[in-house]
DNA sequence: CGCGATCTTGAGGCAATTCAAAACTAGTGG
DNA sequence: CCACTAGTTTTGAATTGCCTCAAGATCGCG
C-alpha cells in the first residue's frame, strides 16, 4: 500500500475578517444575478452591502433568529445546518464564495436554518428590504435569482430522493460527486475536493453515522475509486461512483 | 371498537377536463403572486394560459422531458414524483388548486421530476418564455414568486431534516400534520385530510415501505391519535403528533 | 355476491446503528 | 528533533429498526 502524504487541501490563509473593495465588486459581479447590471448600478448596490467577518466555528445566524438579512459569501467556507432535538446535526449545504444564503423570503420570517463558518470567512450582508428594492429596480435580476432558487430546490429534491430510496454507499457516492462538481480541482491524487472534509461532515450530509461513513469510505478506497486521508478526499474513478448512484438510487 | 363508516373524503365530481372562464380568473387571482396585478392586466395574463385536462393516472409531463411550460393546478389533485431505478417512487409534493409546478427555471432545462394527476384535473399552462415576460412586466410579482419558492425550499429542507434524522413514526406524524395543514377540514371524525390517501402514498412521501406505514398508522389509531380507514385519515390529537415530531426529529 | 385492490399482521433477515476500544495523524511544546 | 496529546479515523461485536417475503383479512365496487 503506497504511503499517503498529508492533506493536499490548500487552506486559504488570507486575513481572516476582511475582504478588499476590489474583491467585493468581483464577488458581486460574479453572482448568478447582477450579471447584467451596469457598472454604476453595481457600485450603488455594493454600497448597500455591509461586510462581516467570522472565525471558524462562529455562527453567522441561528435558526429561529428574525431573518433580516441576506448574505453572500465572499471568502472562505461555511455551511447551512439544522440541529435535531437529539443533538444531531444535519448539514443542508456547503457554501463557497459566490453562494448566497440567509433570508430569502419576505422580511419578518425567521431563519429556517443556521449558518456556521468553517474557515475564516468574509460575508457581505444586505437587508431583505434593500435586496427587494434592488430586485424591483432590476427586473431581469429577479429572474436570475429565481433560476438560482429553482436550481437549489431541485438539488434539495435530489437529496430527498436519495435519502428516501438509496442505501448508505449510494448516498456517499452522490455527495462526493456533488462536492467534486462544486469544489473539485485536478491533482495528482485525483479530483481533489478542495475543502477540509471529515467523516463526520460526510455523515451529516448523508444522514448516516460517522462510523458508517468511515466504513463506506474505506471500502471505496479499497476499490480504488478514491484516495483519502485525514480531512480530505480525492476521486480517482468518478465513473464508478456515478454507476453506483445510478444503480442503487 | 366503534364501527367505522366508509370514506368521508368528498371527491370532486366536476366535469373532468375543463374549467370555466370564471374559475380560471379566480385561480389566477388567488395565486400567491398576481395578487397586486390590475384586473385588465390579469385578463391579458390569462390569455397567455392554455387549458389542459387530465384523468387520474395520466402524466402532465415526465421527468427528462424538455421543460417548456409552467403549470398552475386549477382543479383536482396531482403529485410531483420521481422514479427510482429500482422502480420505487418518491413523492415530492402533493398539489392542490392554486399550486404551481413544472418548469420553474429558465427555458431549455428538462423537468427534474414527473407530475401525475390523482383525480380528474384541470391545469393552466403557460410557456416559460411568456411567464418570464409577465414577470419582467410586473416586478412586484417576481418577488412574490420568489417568496413562494423560498417557502418550497424550506419545506424541502424540512423533509431532508426528517429523512436524515427521524425514525418512521416521526416521519409519518410529520407528513400527516403537513397534509392536514394543507388539506385539513374539520369533521366529526377529526381533522380530515381531504384527499384520497392510501398507505402506499404515505410510504412514498416518507421513504418507508407500505407495510411499515400500515404498522405506524395502526399504532397511531390504537393510541387514539387518529381515525382512519381505506384511503382516508383524520387527525384526532394533533398535539400528540407534534410532540412526537419534536422529540424524535 | 364475488372480485380486485387495499390494508393488516407475522416471522426472518439484513443493513445500519450503538457501544466500545484501538490505531492513527497532525500539530504542540519541551 | 522527538515525545506527547487531542482529535480523527478505523475496526469489531452486539443490537435493532426497518425491510422483505408471505398470507390472510377487509373493504368498496360492479
Amino acid at each position: 500500500m503506497a504511503k499517503r502524504r498529508k492533506s493536499p487541501v490548500e487552506i486559504e490563509t488570507t486575513e481572516p475578517h476582511m475582504c478588499s473593495p476590489a474583491l467585493r465588486l468581483k464577488i458581486l459581479r460574479g453572482l448568478p444575478f447582477f450579471r447584467t447590471v451596469a457598472d454604476e448600478d453595481l457600485a450603488a448596490i455594493n454600497a448597500r452591502f455591509r461586510e462581516q467577518g467570522f472565525s471558524p466555528g462562529e455562527f453567522i445566524y441561528h435558526s429561529g433568529d428574525p431573518g433580516e438579512r441576506l448574505y453572500v459569501l465572499a471568502e472562505g467556507r461555511a455551511r447551512l445546518l439544522r440541529l435535531t432535538s437529539g443533538g444531531k446535526q444535519v448539514m443542508l449545504d456547503l457554501l463557497i464564495p459566490g453562494d448566497f444564503f440567509g433570508a430569502l423570503g419576505q422580511a419578518g420570517t425567521a431563519y429556517p436554518d443556521s449558518a456556521e463558518a468553517l474557515t475564516p470567512i468574509c460575508a457581505l450582508a444586505i437587508s431583505v428590504d434593500d435586496f427587494r428594492e434592488v430586485l424591483r429596480q432590476h427586473p431581469a435580476t429577479a429572474l436570475d435569482v429565481l433560476d438560482a432558487m429553482a436550481a437549489r430546490l431541485q438539488a434539495a429534491h435530489d437529496a430527498i430522493h436519495l435519502l428516501s430510496a438509496a442505501p448508505a454507499e449510494a448516498r456517499v457516492a452522490h455527495i462526493l460527486l456533488k462536492l467534486a462538481g462544486k469544489l473539485g480541482v485536478q491533482d495528482e491524487a485525483g479530483l481533489l475536493i478542495q475543502t477540509p472534509l471529515g467523516r463526520e461532515a460526510l455523515a451529516e450530509m448523508t444522514g448516516i453515522t460517522t462510523e458508517t461513513a468511515s466504513r463506506v469510505i474505506s471500502q471505496f478506497q479499497r476499490d480504488g475509486w478514491i484516495e483519502t486521508g485525514r480531512q480530505w478526499i480525492a476521486l480517482r474513478d468518478t465513473a464508478a461512483l456515478e454507476e453506483l448512484v445510478a444503480v442503487e438510487g
